[in-house]
DNA sequence: TCCTCACTGCGTATCTCATACGCTAAATAG
DNA sequence: CTATTTAGCGTATGAGATACGCAGTGAGGA
């Protein structure tokens, strides 16, 4: 992942990049919507090596999944330098959905570890100079920083999987409010019988765009908690 | 799920119950605290039955994880009747972090879609009832929910995840400050050099205690916004 | 110049799993 | 009493990850 490996001295050269297999196994998910597509034979045909070649690479399979996770990120485009902290996380938080969802399998990873790789380094270091101008510590940015990848990760989680439940089968969503009013006891569930009765679910019709309002709406509150701390502080 | 199957009257009877296989599956998941080890052979074995017997009453082993996605979380304890909505919430989240917490391989489940079972509504219930002293229109109030479950589901796939990694090889976690500052170009990531500089890396020590100060922190800030959104509602 | 050995690619084999298919037996409706 | 529905299960298949060891390569050292 960080290209640390000193260059070996004997033996061939290899006919294998590191790079390339993991583009091509980023490229099979894409193809096929699916991460269960990628397989190590199937990247191994892709790059035209055999299956086994790749463990010359490669740890593991789950080695490769994590590589696929940096690198399906791209580097992030640099935050335009005049505008406000708030404007500027706000666009951040747009551009990290626009990324992953170029990659709809990105929800479907297990989580490996602390952002690590260099892209997702890239992106931390990205929200992180969003706050540069507040004179807030570095600490309290961390945590700012932290709480909006939480939010941004369970949009991520919750968000695209939806989405992409809903362009296989825009029925279940359509039925939804009606699915659960059919289910739900009001003497048991009573404060999610009153949100049916009001309709709220009624109009799933539009469900990016449902689900963008939601994101949004809830990432401005969020912010506006982070307004006030840093008015707060200062 | 739902039970809805009407009684059958021909036939023999069931030996086996649905309730019986997705408890099994959750015990081996716990036990083993591994997602992985969950094998149809496994829970057939634990219950007592042949692998295939467990078909007669799951379509899948997909269908089988989102079940057991369900029944993993008990059901929520009512909230104090006396409590504002911000300490509601808080309690809320809080406890939707310690049950999920007694079951580690729970941010591995694939996600299948809006929250549906029985527990996870009435999870949903609970929330959405800490919000019904405020007076706010039952669209706002699933907004604000739903922005707090993203929140706590980002929570549950990076920090537990994080908790799991962290268990597993604490050294990682401590050396990670020190290799950052070892990989990282100041030039390119500014702010996060500068973030390193300042040693908010540096002591990483108590991680689950860290972990839920961010999260609190976090959660703080989210809540603020509520409480700015309220006020300027009503 | 030639030998050595670290290193790459790969063929084969093994082991684990999910699951399709079809048979048998149970129990109830008519 | 018989037809029909349904539960359990044995067998088989096919996919997939990966351990192991062989064979060829080519730079460093003799």
């Amino acid at each position: 992942m960080w290209r640390l490996r000193e260059t070996p001295r004997r033996g061939p050269k290899p006919t294998l990049a590191l790079d390339d297999i993991v583009r091509a196994a980023i490229e099979i998910a894409d193809e096929d919507k699916d991460l269960a597509a990628v397989s190590m034979a199937r990247v191994a045909e892709r790059v035209g090596n055999s299956t086994m070649a790749l463990y010359r690479h490669v740890k593991s399979k789950d080695e490769l999944l994590v590589l696929m996770s940096d690198a399906a990120l791209e580097r992030p485009e640099p935050l335009p330098a005049d505008v406000d902290w708030r404007t500027g996380l706000t666009i951040w938080a747009g551009a990290v959905l626009t990324a992953v969802r170029k990659h709809r399998w990105y929800a479907k990873l297990p989580i490996s570890g602390p952002p690590a790789g260099p892209n997702n380094l890239a992106w931390f270091d990205s929200a992180l100079g969003a706050l540069s101008g507040t004179g807030l510590p570095e600490e309290a940015k961390v945590g700012i920083v932290m709480g909006l990848m939480t939010y941004v990760q369970g949009e991520i989680r919750m968000g695209l999987d939806l989405a992409a439940g809903f362009a296989d089968n825009p029925d279940i969503f359509r039925q939804y409010g009606a699915t659960l009013a059919r289910v739900i006891d009001p003497r048991q569930l009573p404060a999610l019988a009153r949100v049916l009765d009001a309709g709220v679910f009624d109009d799933v019709g539009n469900f990016e765009q449902n689900s963008d309002q939601d994101f949004d709406f809830g990432l401005q509150l969020y912010l506006d908690g982070v307004a006030a701390f840093i008015e707060r502080v200062s």
